[in-house]
DNA sequence: GGCTGGGTTTGATCTTCATCAACCGTAACG
DNA sequence: CGTTACGGTTGATGAAGATCAAACCCAGCC
């Protein structure tokens, strides 16, 4: 993991814009900043594993991080993917157990900024606001969790990945789409709870009907209705 | 849904056994106290339904709530069971979308403390201790679910109900132990995403392995080891 | 007592997905 | 170039659990 400097960022606009620091004074902000590092990390490198005392939470900036559970027989879940902007394990903060309840490694090269976790408890000592946002944020999080857990019991492999697609379309596209892969498809596959094999088998059935067109990381929509009525 | 009486029980007592209002002060809990109402609920009545506005957050005194979702085909899943002392929808208030992500119904016959959401969040503006102290209850629950995702995907069903029936005992029993099911078999079932057939058949199995002896709703567990040996 | 009903159990069968194994294609590299 | 490696694909088979249908069993009730 390699450090970077801090000063060739716009780092205070970036942290701003993460809800967590939005209602941070200038003095708080200085204050975090003091605690914040820049780090750079290669594809597949580790940056904490599951267990470890949790110190600092992080902020991606590029790049994307997989945090993920090891099963007893060593294989992994991919719990969630981490995206440019979006923050995590700074729930770990709180609690009394202060280790990480997941490991994270990042998907392809990655930076980041990490913030040390006393700094901004600190900080919160002085702001209710700022703890508010924190509290929103964290409902948030448990909201997406319950649907997560919906998600993964209620439904079948192609459904989960139906709805995969489309939350990579997001716009309203009526007619065709065009989807890029930046997440190497084993990684999709156990963020999905499927196994590669049958992940491959799903996307062959929807080309098959003509839905989508598949060529390698390139996925064409060919019928975006047809994949909304999958998905119920 | 029957409002009964506040003062024939020790209220403040009890809501101050519940974390989230360990730190309020005596000025602070009297109005929260005010914005207070005991229920009772009969049994399967629900409390409320999923994307319904929610303007409180309840306390369990006696019996237990589930917490579930419907699935597109009308069947539920039991996402939580909710047991007397636990407190549930509380992260709802902090939201942006103050909608229940949840439907929430009384398994048994249950009494529960109402408190309103504005009330609450108006004594947290003045006490960032319990601010804290909610971040706390909310990353233990988020911990939680992390440990649920993994419940779910990791592992097949007879795993997950022995677990079930494990953490039932929670003593360290180490030969024998006697479980009483307060809650029906098909809800557990639920509960642990097995279909009641299934969950009914790991429990023969079970006792065909001699490790458990059922009779209704009494579970007699004969060899504890084995469970425990069953579970990892 | 006999009847009725909901939760549970049991049996037979089907579906989905995992597993194992082989193969393919692209990319990296000597 | 050839080769090696790795992610992805394809095929064959198996296992876990869902589904459908029927029986069961204790409870409440006439």
């Amino acid at each position: 993991m390699k450090r970077l400097p801090l000063n060739d960022i716009p780092c205070e606009q970036i942290l701003r814009s993460s809800h967590l620091f939005t209602a941070l004074d200038d003095a708080q902000m200085q204050r975090v900043l003091g605690a914040t590092r820049r780090y750079a990390l290669e594809e597949n490198e580790v940056l904490f594993e599951a267990r470890q005392p949790a110190i600092s939470f992080y902020v991606v900036l590029t790049g994307q991080i997989r945090l993920y559970l090891l099963s007893a027989r060593g294989d992994e879940k991919v719990v969630e993917l981490v995206h440019a902007g979006q923050s995590f394990a700074e729930a770990v903060m709180f609690m009394d157990r202060r280790d990480y309840p997941v490991s994270a490694a990042a998907v392809t090269q990655t930076e980041l900024l990490a913030i040390e976790n006393r700094a901004f408890l600190e900080t919160l000592q002085s702001s209710v606001e700022t703890c508010l946002k924190v509290l929103g944020e964290m409902s948030m999080r448990l909201r997406r969790m319950i649907g997560e857990i919906d998600f993964l019991t209620q439904q079948n492999a192609e459904y989960r990945l139906v709805n995969y697609l489309l939350q990579l379309i997001s716009e309203d596209h009526t007619g065709e789409a065009a989807i890029r892969l930046e997440t190497p498809k084993s990684v999709i596959a156990s963020r999905l709870s499927i196994k590669p094999e049958t992940f491959s088998r799903i996307l062959h059935r929807l080309s098959e009907q003509g839905i989508i067109e598949v060529d390698q990381k390139d996925i064409r929509v060919q019928d975006v209705q047809a994949l909304r009525r999958l998905a119920g």
